[in-house]
DNA sequence: TTGATTGTCTAGCGATGCTAGGATCGAACC
DNA sequence: GGTTCGATCCTAGCATCGCTAGACAATCAA
């Protein structure tokens, strides 16, 4: 028994260090230099050893999209924990929001961006996706004002972060007044 | 002369044949079926033939982007001309943006989310894109408000209608709301 | 020791974007 | 009108992509 636990933890191991790696890939050089091969001879295995976890590239972004949606979430919590009074959460909330989405580009476009075959806004959505979003309600309910929907007001209030986040790194959006878009965005949304 | 001339109408006749195909063709069945063989095949000519017009696959998504941008200003002129107050017009600009948007997915991700080697939100940014945006300016200026930069107001006006646009797509976002979202938007950051 | 099972790798398939080099065709000159 | 020559276009091919079949080796049970 020990023998084949032994195994199943190696292989899980083996496992973890496949999403490591392509996640560190990506952030290093952008998802395009993300090749099967390229992740094959990073882990130091044959390219056929990541079919035997994953269905494909696709399942990997999955992988990686889950983990970051886990951090994403958990940065917010930490951020609007930290903040004073609703709109100074949701200010926390927002800075986190679009911190986390400069800070590691290629997980954030992994969740939000690419194609990792996973279902959002469904029944079977991943836990960690549904609770990225709770994260966000648990905040923003508190600011959505009387009469409005605190989901409906959040995925808005998202929607709004979303949008600042990709157009700014896609260099659609200057880089500088990024912190007096935030503040508006929080200050004209938000009810207190 | 009139050989000459006849000769490039000729030419510019077919890449304007290329650009209607690839746009046609990524409208039909993604972005993804798009490939150099496929689109060459559909206008009845070799690979070659494309790159004697653009540098590349990249290059014509450009061209395509410019294309887009300046129908999309003209439905943005369009739908403000025809509504009344500040309010009713930046309400009819966010429904035209994200009909737009809707509508020709295709064309939109050309614009704002893939890379067709445009300069974005620089000097030399070409005129069909600075145009757009200047649509969006004309109109969302006038629900500012005092004390903010009616520019930086647009960026954020846009921006959060880009992550409706792109989050109700990709189906992160469920879509029946959309009216809802729309709304909350557009009521809570205008200023009349 | 043998046989079977599990694990891994080599090699290759059909695509992709892009390009080199040869063939062909038409305009222009003697 | 025939010939040259340049522009135009196509065939064929390169490197790389995601993914997989089948051979091979290592490991375990009998």
């Amino acid at each position: 028994m020990s023998v084949q636990e032994r195994k199943e933890r190696e292989r899980a191991e083996r496992e973890r260090l496949i999403v490591a790696t392509a996640r560190e890939l990506a952030e290093q050089q952008g998802w395009d230099a993300v090749t099967t091969r390229r992740l094959a001879e990073r882990i130091e295995y044959s390219q056929p050893v990541l079919y035997s976890h994953f269905r494909g590239k696709r399942e990997i972004i999955g992988a990686i999209a889950l983990e970051g949606a886990a951090e994403l979430a958990a940065a917010v919590r930490t951020a609007t924990a930290a903040a004073k009074g609703p709109h100074g959460r949701a200010y926390a909330l927002a800075r986190a929001y679009l911190d986390f989405a400069a800070r590691n580009p290629a997980v954030y476009d992994a969740i939000f961006q690419l194609d990792g075959g996973l279902p959002y806004a469904q029944e079977d959505t991943p836990e960690p996706l549904k609770d990225a979003f709770a994260a966000l309600l648990e905040c923003l309910g508190e600011v959505a004002g009387d009469g409005v929907d605190p989901g409906l007001f959040t995925e808005t209030f998202w929607a709004a972060l979303h949008g600042l986040a990709t157009l700014t790194r896609a260099g659609r959006l200057p880089p500088e007044h990024t912190e007096r878009r935030t503040r508006l965005l929080v200050d004209r949304l938000t009810v207190v």
